[in-house]
DNA sequence: CACGAGACCTGTTCGC
DNA sequence: TGCGAACAGGTCTCGT
């Protein structure tokens, strides 16, 4: 499901600042956020859920903190705790929710964390490929990853550094978290689209115009998606909007916005791509 | 070392 | 209707 619009949601409605929520219409009971909230116990249904540590050491150490803080780096949320920091990875499937002690407990619950007051944080994964990860540096799990791209102090000469050195199709180098943190299927393709770069070109055959114009198309893209609350396809991942904007994704046969020219998909790196052949042109 | 295929999982949809 | 194949927002790991 996730990727850094649909992430950034889920983390700013558990941040939950109430002058927002009040705006919304909504009440805290409806829409909690977590933080300042004190973790009395914890409930792990699917041992493979946590990345580390052991379940006997997480259940003893997650026990009395309360959560200080919550952020996304790159598809990743971090909750500040106390005295370690709690990650979660949703990869395909997964999604974090807040509701009382009272609700029942769901199919594909996997990991709970129950707080003080009555609430608890739930970790929802159907396909079981999420991670949580207790730490005591979260840089042990986020080291790995490129910069942010919504944050400035990346540019597209940077970028081109980076993709110019590989002869790998462009489609690939986006969704590389070492390159750039955050970026999927659904807005590398729509990224694509919008800079007018082929999913196949090479990372070697992109000037610097174009890796400039491809940042862009990225930031535009994702900063649509989270204005938009994220995308909600199929029965994963609810509130969302962002689907009624898709360009290209899942559009295989339909008409290009643009050109009117049928939308094409191809499988690239094992994932499938979507462009327009004519708006796209081939050039790798 | 860089790359691609397979693995990890469950659920829905598509084609015969 | 039934049943297997294809496919789904992601990332590790392993072999070449």
């Amino acid at each position: 499901m996730p990727e850094l619009p649909e992430v950034e949601t889920i983390v700013r409605s558990l941040q939950n600042p109430k002058e927002w929520l009040l705006a919304e219409g909504q009440s805290m009971r409806e829409r909690p956020g977590v933080i300042g909230r004190q973790i009395s116990s914890a409930a792990l249904h699917w041992e493979r859920t946590l990345a580390v540590p052991t379940p006997a050491e997480f259940l003893q150490h997650i026990a009395g903190q309360t959560i200080q803080n919550v952020s996304r780096r790159g598809k990743f949320i971090v909750l500040t705790l106390d005295d370690e920091v709690l990650l979660f990875h949703l990869r395909m499937s997964g999604d974090l929710r807040v509701e009382g002690q009272s609700a029942p407990v769901q199919t594909h619950d996997r990991l709970i964390l129950n707080f003080h007051d009555d609430l608890r944080l739930v970790f929802n994964d159907t396909r079981k490929f999420g991670r949580a990860w207790l730490v005591k540096d979260a840089q042990t799990v986020l080291s790995g990853l490129g910069p942010e791209p919504l944050e400035l102090t990346i540019s597209g000469a940077a970028l081109y550094k980076r993709w110019h050195a590989s002869s790998r199709a462009i489609k690939t180098l986006l969704l590389d978290q070492s390159i750039l943190a955050g970026v999927g299927n659904i807005y590398s393709d729509e990224a694509l689209f919008l800079a007018g770069i082929h999913p196949l070109s090479a990372g070697k055959a992109l000037s610097i115009e174009d890796c400039d114009r491809l940042l862009s198309a990225v930031r535009t893209v994702l900063q649509k998606g989270i204005e938009n609350n994220g995308a909600s396809i199929d029965w994963v991942y609810r509130g969302g909007d962002f689907q009624n904007h898709f360009k290209v994704y899942q559009r295989t046969g339909e008409a290009c916005e643009v050109c009117g020219s049928p939308i094409q998909r191809l499988v690239i790196g094992q994932r499938s791509s979507h462009f327009c052949p004519v708006c796209q042109p081939n050039k790798y």
